[in-house]
DNA sequence: TCCCGATTGTAATTTTTATTACAGGATTGC
DNA sequence: GCAATCCTGTAATAAAAATTACAATCGGGA
């Protein structure tokens, strides 16, 4: 089933008779083009009649002639849009956006220079369920707190993004602990509310888990895991993909760490949501903080 | 003649009628192969009726949907067998992880297929100052509309994250009419409120952006420009960083559209910054909604 | 050489598919 | 706010394609 059908046919090429085989070699040599025209351009091709192809593709064992396309049409999809085959077709878009490829370079060296360690750490912390995970963000990267936040309150409990006012932030620090984690994302320049608030939490014993934009975080210095990322763009802005990036790795990584508790858990959320009235559904997530 | 049919379609896409964009866009984003099965199979992938694409086929200069077929299935066979075709898969990742590479890919082929007209239009309305910008996402991509909010706020007036419970987002609805540009961040499951808001305020005027991961969105029929993204990721969880990586170029061109005005804008807002004392700062742009 | 089974093409049949006519609906311009 | 125009989908129609039945042909073994 997974095995290339061209593959299949010169093994068996012995299996078909004379006329088939004519059919096989023509499909061969202008594959798979050959077998997505009608029957009767490939029996021209072939030099054979119609009913030879049909018997052709029933011994390859498909029901039908339009059953064996789908078969080419999906081999096809697949080889020219996961291999990267774009190099054969790069003259085309070889305009490229430099913003684009510069964001993907930037993830790509993020992750390049990642350390392996330190993200299985981080991920390992993030999977503790005895632990209280508070996300906490700068301007900007305040959404990526969040976007992890809604992903990782699904999967485990305790969640809690820190978010809103600042007199809410000390009301929150007033819980932590030493159960607690701390993830914080921050880059330049690194706000000097975020700072006071990972110092204080650490000096309550919290565990600080930092997503930055290199090692020069005044974060870095008390936080257990760092994962800095590249963020260097053509705009004036510097780009939070990478950052999102590795958010979206740790996401994953806590999700599949325990499988059958996202999963259990993925599913019991999905019974509240259809109990209740699609429409007058809690918001999104239920409420910050 | 010899030209490759999609730079065609890239180019005229602006000639075509909204459901002729969707095809076109179902078959850029599954090229060729989305062309070479039957008429009804292209239909319904691109969720319109068959009589659509065969306008649509029509309008790209073919007599007749074979004509079209037959025009994919040469240039099929000249790229599959041209010795460039060979040489390909060597250029990225190797052993990076097939998340990280899945990742990279995914922004790859979000811009290859992204219409740059489409993209163009969409950020010269999000930089018409007359307008105002309201931003709004789902369970997940709220937090890119947050994210793209926090930077658009800061080089244009008018921004406006719709946040919050569902009850503020009808409040934010009766001020929406016909000067307003409503930018949706929706993936699936598309969600019945995000849906019902951007109808809403269609309804009353306002021009719908969408940023969304396929266009399947059932706001994509009244959206003025839709911008799709990959989203599949070897995960329970679909991947929104295409999606931010569209915003991200959204806003680094809304603000070197107008330069000047940008510059100006974050200067004043540094000299504010600096005139209050650092930690006592208004936190991070200032309340939502 | 003749016979029998397998193979192949012709032509009829049936199913699928492309195409077209038309009417409701949306949109645009006045 | 109205009319005219342009889109768009439904449903009927025409065209083309796949499929099947069957007869002609070929090839090897008595």
């Amino acid at each position: 089933m997974k095995r290339p059908l061209v593959e299949d046919i010169r093994e068996r090429i012995d299996e078909f008779t004379a006329t088939e085989k004519k059919a096989a070699h023509a499909l061969l040599a202008r594959y798979p083009v050959q077998g997505l025209g009608t029957v009767a351009q490939f029996a021209e091709a072939a030099g054979v009649s119609s009913p030879t192809i049909l018997r052709f593709v029933s011994r390859l064992g498909f029901g039908g002639f339009s059953e064996f396309q789908d078969r080419l049409r999906l081999e096809l999809d697949n080889q020219l849009n996961s291999p990267l085959a774009r190099s054969a077709s790069m003259d085309t878009d070889g305009d490229a956006d430099p913003h684009v490829s510069k964001m993907v370079e930037n993830i790509q060296e993020t992750f390049l220079h990642l350390p392996k360690g330190e993200l299985d750490g981080f991920i390992k912390l993030l999977a503790d369920e005895k632990r209280t995970i508070n996300l906490i963000g700068g301007r900007f990267t305040d959404a990526l707190a969040r976007y992890t936040a809604s992903h990782l309150r699904i999967v485990r409990p305790n969640v809690v993004h820190i978010a809103g006012q600042q007199g809410n932030w000390l009301d929150q620090l007033l819980g932590i602990g030493p159960r607690d984690v701390v993830v914080v994302f921050d880059i330049r320049r690194y706000q000097a509310e975020i700072i006071h608030f990972s110092e204080a939490a650490a000096k309550k014993g919290a565990a600080i888990a930092l997503v930055t934009d290199s090692w020069m975080s005044p974060i870095g210095r008390i936080a257990a895991y760092v994962l800095p990322a590249r963020v260097a763009v053509p705009s004036p802005w510097d780009s939070s993909l990478a950052l999102m990036a590795i958010a979206e790795l740790l996401i994953t990584g806590v999700t599949q760490l325990n499988p059958a508790r996202s999963q259990q858990r993925m599913l019991e959320l999905e019974n509240l949501r259809d109990d209740h009235d699609p429409a007058s559904d809690s918001p999104r997530g239920g409420p910050d903080i």
